[in-house]
DNA sequence: GCTAGTTACGTCAGCGCTGACGTCAGCGCT
DNA sequence: AGCGCTGACGTCAGCGCTGACGTAACTAGC
């Protein structure tokens, strides 16, 4: 009588068997109930309904999944959780997945190929319907096979489209141009970029130098190779960066950067150095996380709307799932103005 | 022989038949080898190794899942993903479940009691070992109820103990005593404290505002109930609190904030009405956040190691599983002084 | 009144895996 | 030789569910 070690052990489940057998029909036909399929009586129903109620039944999603060889999850394969461009953007993908009555699987592979591999297999092995991927650098080629031979994803921040493989992103090109401009138009003649050395190694162009480059020679500036500095993606990045920038014999008088982590960097840098921003240097950054509204200046930023982003990615996997292709998607961006580049 | 509108088919994953037919033996011996039991020789093993990486076999988890009534995943419930402490949390269940081979479900309830129990049910149906909860402000009675009667639960920031139940957080109460003694020591004389209006509705009592409210007594100073000040948690929350202090008829001298986000709220708005920090208010956060550093002045604020607590919370859900009750902890805290509160 | 169609169920197999147990060869020992 | 033991497998059932199909009752229509 004596409780083992684990305690009281949790009673077993319901099962259907034992809904039926309370109700005296079949588990095929609490089966129809349970899942909304009609072709039952309303007594009949509301009698399961009870029973289902009483014993507390609650489906086994396992079983449900490899009888259907499918288990309505959706996998989210993050790079970095704190990235600020992360919760937001999960948030998305989150209510979106629930909305749908989609579980979510959560992995992060820190950019490790080996990571984002296991993630990947452990959530094919859940059958989830698809999953959402922030690719590890250069691994996009892998995963248009992997999408081919698995199972659908949706790949954030690059451009691809294939066999059951699409893309979601921001504008980010003409965001970067947006921004750019902006500076340019305000009077600004020497602009720098924070660029991020991780992305800077993909193979595919960086969207944010090109718009960049983009901006610049639309008004006859050729870019000054000693402006663009790769920095680490984060606060430090930021402040090196702007070290950096400023250490030039011909010093920027503004600067774009990769996004708001290394832009508030920079930011937090100039005032230590007492350079007034935006009189001295205007600065923009990039995603409009909420911390832009709390520094002093606040920060001029390129708005994406990542929780859009998110809610996108999860219609984009459903429709891969139906349809085996979908067309890879970008959103808009916006510029927002504020006091650090007015 | 065309293709349907789902495009190419995936193959059908390989099973553990198909590699026992490839290799010539037993299925079940092929999951020996799988799961690393043993009890067959080397060649066996090499051979079916083999087999296994030409077929490209997976397990499926959902088949073992529902033989071994559990799948090896633990699931994480969260309230916000946006508020700053989560990710980090976050990242440290994550990196702390993939070490020992778990896969993680994600679900956040925006404090919603039914969103809370749709995403536990939906948990439990998968099979997994646990989950790590947030609780939904008044639910955690339900949920000592729930473990009792469905599977282990850990819960974040709250103290509990019980069957399949228990709790991790960090020293609160401490940490606040410790925060407020520092702004008493270094001379402050009124100090006001800027308090998450939900979590003060909680029937426990808020143990920040002990803290608060102790350092006080313990310099023979009572609490001016002006001073305390329930606001929304959040930047803007800050803002509001920091103006309905100032227009106290006796305003502070410092401030010490439920967290970092309205602690950098108060400064933001502090810094804007041309007050002087630390001169005229110092100013505590908690958590310390990444961003604490990069405000100017930079943030004090009361260290919670929350990838620490993440990796414990694991651990302790394992514990549950395997001893059916586990002893709740606390981890301790650091105030980090910074420029805002020297 | 008989067929055809519809509704409301039930039956059965099988999704892929593992726990429990069975078998058989080989070995050492008396 | 005969015994028991061990190691290396195999057999089988069943986890809980759903797809495919079967069936009985009831309705509609002529």
């Amino acid at each position: 009588m004596a409780a083992n070690r684990n305690g009281p052990t949790p009673p077993e489940n319901a099962t259907l068997a034992d809904v039926a057998e309370h109700v005296g029909v079949s588990a095929r036909t609490v089966s129809r109930v349970v899942n909304n399929q009609g072709g039952c009586t309303a007594e009949t129903r509301d009698r399961i309904l009870a029973a289902i109620d009483e014993l507390g039944y609650r489906p086994n999603l396992m079983a449900r999944g490899l009888s259907k060889r499918r288990s309505d999850t959706i996998g989210l394969v993050s790079i970095a959780m704190l990235d600020p461009f992360f919760p937001e953007f999960a948030d998305g993908v989150e209510r979106a997945a629930s909305d749908l009555g989609r579980t979510m699987f959560l992995a992060s592979t820190g950019g490790d190929l080996v990571r984002q591999q296991s993630a990947l297999k452990s959530m094919v092995g859940h059958g989830v319907e698809g999953a959402i991927v922030f690719p590890a650098a250069h691994t996009v080629g892998d995963l248009v096979d992997f999408a081919a031979k698995e199972m659908p994803i949706i790949i954030v921040n690059d451009d691809v489209q294939g066999v059951r493989i699409s893309s979601v992103s921001a504008e980010i090109q003409a965001g970067a141009e947006m921004a750019v401009n902006h500076l340019l138009r305000g009077g600004r003649k020497r602009v720098a970029a924070l660029l991020d050395r991780g992305a800077r190694n993909a193979p595919r162009p960086a969207r944010r130098e090109l718009g960049y480059r983009n901006a610049l020679e639309a008004e006859g500036l050729g870019p000054d190779q000693h402006l663009i500095i790769d920095v680490d993606n984060s606060l430090e990045g930021g402040r090196v960066g702007l070290d950096e920038a400023l250490a030039q014999p011909n010093p920027p008088d503004a600067l774009f950067a990769y996004n708001d982590l290394i832009a508030i960097g920079a930011l937090q840098r100039a005032l230590d150095r007492g350079i007034s921003v935006p009189d001295d240097l205007a600065i923009v950054g990039f995603d409009d996380i909420e911390m832009c509204q709390a520094m002093t200046p606040m920060l001029t930023s390129v708005r994406v709307d990542r929780d859009q982003l998110g809610r996108v990615a999860v219609d984009m996997i459903r429709t891969l799932v139906e349809e085996g292709s979908v067309p890879s998607r970008r959103l808009p961006v916006e510029l927002v103005v504020r006091a650090s580049a007015p």
